[in-house]
DNA sequence: CCCTATATAGAATTTAAATTCCATTCTTCT
DNA sequence: AGAAGAATGGAATTTAAATTCTATATAGGG
């Protein structure tokens, strides 16, 4: 019945669907014209509704959709949906295209480039993800929590350990006092024990939670000291510990996790903290907004 | 059966589903607790999957969600499903809007957002730009010295201190000895002796560069240690030194940098050293595509 | 104006997914 | 340690959705 007929290579994403339907749409009957339409113009129905309820939304039989399908290429409607589906996983729509495009490159260079692409893209998502998961009052809390401190302790163990140290470096250069807790020589019970309710306690741990990172963070929550949390889930058990706390989860791509978005909040952190206590102590030269 | 059985108020939007999933977390037997992590983590796949999908993703059998999704008061799967449909039909109500949106919406948000989204920003930058600078060869070769090494030696100090000390907890889940050279107790020259032809060095240093790095480097290198370097300039004092090194520039959002790109590349590297080791010293199963 | 080819609507069928049920395995309490 | 109860895995069943089929309508050509 349809032998040969659909000449071009069936779109698989979501632009050259809508590319295709741009060129091929006058040629259609009416009843597919009034599909397409519908389809471009809700996406999300697309993806989401079962036949039906399409059907019923673009105001057509169930099997015309059907037909619309298979008159483009596909099996089926659901063969359709699939590109409508993997849109909405995909949207990052600054990103997605740059990130085809380097996909197939890698492909082409060898297993190092795969495997580079893979932490690149990784790293790509989890920031991306944080935009949506953190929201400015999170932050904002939290960085109050810190530029309220008299002394900062950053605690962080095995892989959190790195952003526990960039953050140090971050506060030293910004000019607020922060103590790296590390474990040097076993002390870090004994050098938890310094802060006091004046200052403050900024912990980063993902699963699973390093049991001497919850120990201490409880000791010092005990002891009235505020406790800022960077973890990867509302499960966490730094969680109730905390008095402010932010969901950072990081993708991973097989053997290791990402650290970027820790890292981007915690910087975060860092700078707001500091915007914060130059308010306190030194007034700017812009009242109000104090942010540029 | 279940009279009467839910105190609470189904939850019928993502946020309080979200919150009444931290509450009751814990008294949920094992299984269903499982689900309770993977449905938060994963919410994309919970709104898109079928049954059997989400049960393979989340590792449990169908049944299980099904009485997970029971056991919060829903009828079933499905109903809990249209939880995480609507988020994704409300989270980005129009496509155009938000491509158009992204800064708009932070501006909107206030400075913290804007703060956050700026280090977002600059790592993508970094990330992207990464795959442009650095080949598979580059990799390949730098990957084959580390993976020669007895010992690998790391060193990065400053903002680089960060890189070098997950790339040290990398190495050693990879099962591949690494020794972190920090400047504890002023001892970092002392230490640095202790390298010798049949291992390696890493060393991170960007601009800047800190001349304790760079002079103990160069200690190092005359002893006839190979040398890796990440360094971001084909100028920099390392280059020289260096029997590979791979050039990873790093974007900055006004304040600080992302250490982003840095990240990927020493876990590119990591990864590829602990592959080709295992082709060198315990032959693997599989011949000739030895990749994953 | 009629005949043929194509498109369409709606019912019938097929296919796939969601739910239930039951046997087995862990837990917990005595 | 043993029994009772809950939790789990997997097959069986039910339910719903997708696809196909056919009768009817519509448009285009002779």
């Amino acid at each position: 019945m349809v032998c040969g007929v659909a000449v071009t290579e069936l779109a698989r994403d979501f632009r050259s669907l809508r590319e295709m339907l741009a060129q091929r749409h006058d040629g259609l009957p009416r009843r597919l014209q009034q599909v397409a339409r519908y389809a471009l113009d809700h996406p999300d129905e697309m993806a989401l509704g079962t036949v039906a309820e399409v059907a019923k939304g673009a105001g057509v039989q169930p099997s015309t959709l059907v037909r619309f399908a298979q008159s483009l290429g596909y099996g089926g409607f659901s063969e359709l949906q699939q590109v409508f589906r993997t849109r909405l996983r995909d949207r990052w729509p600054d990103y997605d295209e740059r990130l085809l495009g380097l996909r197939d490159a890698a492909q082409a260079e060898g297993g190092a480039a795969i495997l580079l692409n893979g932490f690149v893209e990784a790293s790509i998502t989890s920031l991306t993800r944080l935009r949506e998961t953190v929201s400015a009052a999170d932050l904002d809390k939290a960085a109050d929590l810190l530029a309220g401190a008299e002394t900062i302790y950053l605690l962080g163990q095995r892989r959190a350990f790195a952003v526990a140290s960039y953050l140090g470096y971050a506060l030293g250069k910004l000019g607020l006092r922060a103590v790296l807790l590390d474990n040097a020589g076993g002390m870090l019970p004994e050098r938890a024990n310094l802060a006091r309710p004046g200052d403050a306690l900024l912990v980063i741990s993902f699963t699973p939670y390093t049991p001497g990172t919850v120990d201490t963070t409880a000791a010092i929550a005990q002891r009235g000291v505020p406790v800022v949390a960077i973890t990867d889930s509302a499960f966490s058990p730094l969680v109730p510990l905390a008095s402010a706390w932010l969901e950072v989860a990081e993708a991973d791509s097989g053997a290791f996790r990402s650290l970027a978005a820790s890292l981007a909040a915690v910087l975060t952190l860092a700078v707001l903290a500091a915007e914060k206590r130059g308010v306190c102590f030194r007034l700017p030269p812009s009242p109000g907004t104090a942010g540029r």
